[in-house]
DNA sequence: CCCATATAGTTCAGAACATAAACTAAATGG
DNA sequence: CCATTTAGTTTATGTTCTGAACTATATGGG
């Protein structure tokens, strides 16, 4: 049967060379063209064969085990005007999704994306799920889950698989959040067969900002495929998206860039280090800085945080000065991160995107001041991406596994 | 007919799938495994099957290839006291060979690296390549080469290749030396003609830091896939290996660890930007700190160097404050460099690792207070390797691509 | 000395797959 | 109505791996 998450990956690398092989290997040849084509196009065969350099004949054998698969479906076309036999278009499948799901500090959400990449329906709960606790989140993420289960399938959408993004660090191999201090969550095993309809579907786990990492591939130049993705939430995170693939590390978590040390003699961090990002551009920091509160006191964060706009825009001082002093570090932090990754474009997301008008400035002058070689050359973005964001690249990636390996569903 | 498009991922992911492509596969399949066992295991053809995954009937098949291309030879071999036919042993051909080459800031030096990894012969010259021209410098190298070659051709050793490596960025694909600022070199074009017996053989060039991590692979446990090396020599390079594979980045020049940000008020660098490690672990900075000149003056770089070593054998105190915040320093650029990365192996090569016993605490003592929740799990390594290490990466890698791509000499 | 046993390696028939070329299908346009 | 054009399928062919049968060459016991 299909094979849980971990095992894929490597299966596809180094599994004995037998003919079957190449099969496999054309199967997701074609359906990455027919993807990369998107909807619009409706490939014809012939097309797929020019554009896959494979022959018309392989092409249409393939093509029928892909329909077999349910993963593509034909569309009828009329070509307008021109002779010849008209061409049958080829698309992804619409009625197969993947099931996208998000944990954040503030709020829950859940969402189904089709094989071309698109929210079909999704739902975004605020919660406070740092003052409940894990089961009880991912009881509610549950119940989120089956409505959403249940819109599926009032849709004749079938769910071929699942992501979860979480704000922390994850053990994507076993399904384990192995921390995540601002949810409160310390070595939380998950129940996947909870979260998705049959437990044998594919799922994943994620970092909450490689996920948004993801999704904002999505969004970009079809040439670009090497970015640096700054999520700016409560914690700072970071994705760093490789020759078009998500750059986890050795161990899953690399990216973090909330704990570059900014400033050595600085104050101690959440994590125990000491000057980390994160101390001066967090959240929470940034919120002190301006003189809305440490944290301790009643008003939520949400409320903090909508205060700390209207200081903005009222142009108080101090509120301003902080969010400079956190752009400064962050063009630090960036500047590093540049040297060590060697990228050439940066997307911020979250809060550094809403806070760009008063952020950017001192982040582009720190950048320039650091890295002045490297300043000039480097794209700095800021992201579109909401609350749908992470839950939209935990499921893409999914179904990007799915592409990748279509002879899985094939037989 | 419809647009290309998005097609650019496509094209570029491999090349069309056909059954010979397994084939191909299976060449270096089987080379991998007579590789790993090494030439003292003498795997016999129904190991290899075994080890391999294939048929006995497919290895015989692909050895016959590689015997052929004279990539493999035959060892007879007798088996003591075991019944049934004695099997012939396969090891890598020992005739075949790869020439590395290293040009740095006080010397060149070149050498033969066989199949296995092995340096078979090297030479070593002093040289102060900061005062002459590039050409001259190439020109010296060109010599050194010759020399070599004729050694070669005097052994058997037929080269297949060579690598260069150089202190600085490199463009890979056109030959390149973007900027080298310790050998005042930028935009140097290289003759590659001039450096191998012939042009079509596959030539390569590397970062002196890449490269002596491609060297120090080959020194760790067979699982440590992972691991950066940082190289402290004039300037302060890194070199990251991923999955036992090195990771340079978009533009190829990632693991710039020298220009890593440590004091945002700090000095001014050579790279235009401030506070970046290199102005307070480089070996000029180590110098000046410690009272030895500040580069302007007579004596060489070498001299200046063995004084310091002779200062803090001696207990002076600036010298040994000089090297301590220089491991200070060290310490927290490694710590960003961890959070980024996430390996859990560094080690230090060239200098750093001569300055260990002066270096160490203080670095250590760093990381602990700026990571404390990954220092603990992260081995801090110092390299055996000499000035051979980065010529012997540099062919390394070469021989690997070689072994990897063997349809390439076959027929 | 001969034969059972064990292991290495080769040969051969068969299956899977891609390919190229021939062929069928279905449109346009004069 | 037929030439032309393009889409898609069928068929013969070649490459490769596989599994089973077969050959080659050793050891060891009667």
């Amino acid at each position: 049967m299909r094979q849980p998450a971990t095992t894929a990956r490597a299966a596809t690398s180094s599994a004995p060379g037998s003919v079957g092989d190449v099969r496999k290997a054309n199967l997701a040849r074609v359906l990455s063209v027919i993807a990369a084509a998107g909807e619009d196009q409706r490939l014809s065969r012939a097309d797929i064969a020019q554009l896959s350099q494979l022959t018309k004949a392989s092409v249409s054998s393939l093509v029928t085990d892909l329909l077999a698969a349910g993963l593509v479906i034909e569309i009828g076309v009329h070509r307008d005007g021109e002779r010849g036999r008209p061409s049958v278009g080829l698309i992804l499948n619409p009625a197969r999704c993947v099931m996208g799901m998000e944990i954040n500090v503030d709020y829950i959400a859940a969402g189904l994306v089709d094989l071309s990449g698109k929210l079909l329906a999704h739902e975004v709960l605020p919660r406070a799920n740092h003052s409940s606790t894990a089961s009880e989140v991912l009881a509610a993420l549950g119940e989120l889950n089956q409505r959403l289960q249940a819109a599926a399938q009032a849709q004749g959408l079938m769910i071929l698989g699942g992501g979860l993004a979480v704000p922390g660090l994850v053990n994507e191999e076993h399904f384990i959040v192995l921390q995540a201090p601002n949810l409160g969550w310390v070595q939380q095993e998950l129940d996947v067969a909870a979260l998705l309809p049959e437990p044998k579907t594919r799922f994943r786990l994620f970092n909450e900002a490689n996920a948004s990492a993801l999704a904002q591939q999505q969004l970009m130049d079809a040439q670009e495929n090497d970015f640096l993705f700054v999520s700016g939430e409560v914690g700072i995170g970071g994705g760093l998206i490789i020759d078009a693939e998500l750059f986890v590390g050795p161990q899953g978590h690399a990216g973090e860039l909330g704990h570059v040390v900014i400033a050595p003699d600085g104050k101690t961090c959440s994590c125990g280090g000491r000057g980390c990002l994160e101390t001066i551009a967090g959240q929470e920091a940034i919120l002190a800085a301006a003189g809305l509160g440490d944290g301790t006191e009643t008003a939520s964060r949400q409320e903090r945080i909508s205060r700390l706009y209207q200081a903005l825009k009222a142009g108080d001082e101090p509120a301003i000065n902080a969010v400079a002093e956190a752009g400064k570090s962050l063009g630090i932090a960036v500047a590093s991160a540049l040297r060590l990754y060697n990228v050439s474009t940066v997307v911020f997301g979250g809060h550094f995107a809403a806070l760009e008008q008063w952020m950017r400035p001192a982040m582009e002058a720190s950048l320039q001041m650091h890295a002045p070689s490297i300043a000039g050359q480097t794209r700095l973005l800021c992201s579109p991406l909401g609350q749908t964001g992470a839950l939209v690249g935990a499921a893409r990636s999914v179904v990007g596994d799915l592409l990748e390996a279509p002879y899985q569903l094939v037989d």
